[in-house]
DNA sequence: TCTTGAACCTGTAGTCACTACAGGGATTAA
DNA sequence: TTAATCCCTGTAGTGACTACAGGTTCAAGA
């Protein structure tokens, strides 16, 4: 009996990433190719689930499938600097940072507007006249 | 002279909201056609304006096209109760808040990881060696 | 009145990061 | 052998716009 093969399938469970997605990943290029198998299916490495599993962390902290792509990159290539990386890490930094602000700034006007409303059988609202004012 | 019509530029310069985006929201039906001139250009009213305006309002806060065209409903339908709106806020105020946390766990793994970084030639850069543990 | 140029029109396609089919073929365990 | 489960490709849908291309209308100046 052979060593098992490591499926699409499995490389999902193993990463906790859907199948679709790997498939969609190795479509715009984000991840290589792996051979087939004699029916066409496809056949991965240990490599392959690394490099997916950085993919999962990169998009857990946000950053873009093109921030992504820079980063396997910069890891690839021996002649990087650690500077890029962190630049690369710092800008995305600030993005997130800009978007939490915008967030809070919705959530202080969200809870102003629904503190000011009692929630009962009114028909009349505060909260859609401020809005439509 | 007559007066002046209001051309889906001059709403587009009062609201804020762009040509294009007018007309998609048209659309998809979140606000009404409007009359058209001989020449088949949309003319509005104040009315246009005055929703439209509550449509940015609504997105500026976060709300969905979904949660807009909800409101604009309850909006319109005089048998609504207060409760329903406030429940529309109080629902979405969830939503932000989610986001926020999740924004703020992304924010704090950036940092730890910017942060052990220096930054300089180095070839060897502690952030690709964490993504990729 | 004519002409120019800005503003407007429709329809389609692109963006991002997936997700969800439909309609088939491959693999594996009983 | 057969059934169940996996896998394949290709296409289309999501949300909320945005960007054209290729044409028409309008208003103001000469
Ligand atoms: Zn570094
Ligand atoms: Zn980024
Ligand atoms: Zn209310
Ligand atoms: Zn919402």
């Amino acid at each position: 009996m052979a060593a098992q093969r490591t499926t699409i399938g499995a490389l999902a469970k193993t990463t906790g990433i859907k199948i679709e997605t790997i498939r969609y990943y190795e479509r715009i290029g984000l991840i290589p190719s792996p051979p087939r198998s004699e029916g066409g299916q496809r056949i991965y490495e240990e490599d392959d689930r690394k490099r997916l599993s950085f993919v999962k962390r990169c998009r857990e902290l946000g950053f873009s499938l093109d921030d992504v792509r820079t980063l396997l990159d910069l890891r690839q290539n021996d002649n990087r600097t650690c500077r890029e990386v962190k630049e690369k890490t710092t800008t995305h930094l600030r993005t997130v940072r800009t978007k939490i602000a915008d967030l809070k700034r919705m959530e202080r006007a969200l809870n102003t507007l629904a503190q000011s409303c009692e929630g009962g059988d009114d028909t009349h609202c505060p909260i859609l006249e401020q809005l439509f004012a």
